[in-house]
DNA sequence: GTTAGCATGTAAGGAGTTACATGATTTT
DNA sequence: AAAATCATGTAACTCCTTACATGCTAAC
């Protein structure tokens, strides 16, 4: 639904497809995840998952033990049917918005859900991605009047030899697809409904 | 002034700073020096420069050529003496704003206007700051208990070593900082204001 | 001639951060 | 006893993106 927090969303849905959770848990899980820059915050986590709940893909948990443990107690939540089902339909879209900067790292964490063909879909249109991007920043240095100091240009070796680690990273774990795709190992939960 | 749309302004000055542009030039010339990820789009851009126009610090340059060459002339901007003092001011600061993510990139790449010392201290700071980073997400890692299927593992190992690699590099710069430090280039154009 | 790139803007809307507000529990 | 961490939320604000609106110029 949402097309720009989607990435939020999917950590959510896929983190609380493993297991019920509450909200601090799974800001600890998410920034493991893909913590390497922002850290999520609470003023992002918590609306999110009230929309979620709104939208009946999660609803809270009721206790086993009693929650009598203070005044503020935990809110667990787990994945609905509908949950359940939009995380499997999220699970196939796998164009363009799949291998964006903004979702491909969360994409990845949970390839364990997809088959192997869109595993290789996935990594393939990342790295792609990736390549236009090089070849952009190649093409604009060669004929562009760029600075060229000595700070200047180990930026921008740095950020060059960055996108080509991932790209040569990329092609490993595409490489490791193919290897293993025959003695292919079952998706865990998700049906293959399509 | 702006917290957090520090690092365009930045740019925008230190580019100025080195010639006259118009905003078209300016957007191709950011998105070279930090476009790795998103690039600068004009609904950010434009603002910008009206806002840089209205604190004074940049101002239109009354072009020499005759601007009838179409309806839509270019507008070129460039520094005034106020922007100048400013962008100065800018380079002195060198506490942790400098070297967080949204601003060390951009502070590097005007390093040629800084003095040997600004520049050991901002890179520390950001060899600190990731080397922070690594430490806490290990020892999440290692008490928390986090998902551990390959793709997960795989996520986590290459976020890991992209950071060790920025965290190498800055010690490379940091060693070439250090024994050219005696041999000192003067920063050009910036004068010593404090 | 038509595509691609040059060139400048605005309006609406989305996503996320910071700071605030509150309080319990565990560790040092 | 103090500090850290657990735990949940809200409100204001900022920045940015997308899509729209407009028109020129060079290359193929």
């Amino acid at each position: 639904m949402a097309k720009r927090g989607a990435s939020l969303e999917f950590a959510v849905l896929g983190l609380l497809h493993d297991a019920p959770m509450h909200g601090y848990e799974l800001r600890k899980h998410v920034n493991l995840l893909l913590g390497w820059t922002r850290l999520l915050s609470y003023g992002t986590l918590y609306p999110c998952l009230k929309a979620l709940g709104k939208a009946g893909f999660i609803e809270t948990v009721t206790p086993d033990e009693p929650l009598i443990r203070g005044k503020r107690p935990r809110i667990v939540y787990k994945l609905t049917a509908e949950g359940k089902d939009h995380f499997a339909a999220l699970l196939e879209e796998a164009g363009p918005a799949a291998w964006d900067d903004e979702n491909f790292n969360i994409r990845l964490a949970f390839f364990a859900s997809t088959d192997s063909p869109t595993r290789v879909r996935i990594l393939e249109g990342r790295r792609s991605r990736l390549e236009e991007r090089l070849d952009g920043v190649r093409t604009s240095t060669q004929r562009g009047r760029a600075r060229a100091d000595k700070y200047t240009l180990e930026l921008q070796r740095h950020g060059l030899e960055s996108v080509e680690r991932e790209v040569t990273w990329l092609t490993e774990l595409i490489e490791q697809e193919r290897s293993a795709g025959k003695g292919e190992d079952v998706p865990s939960s998700i049906t293959e409904a399509k």
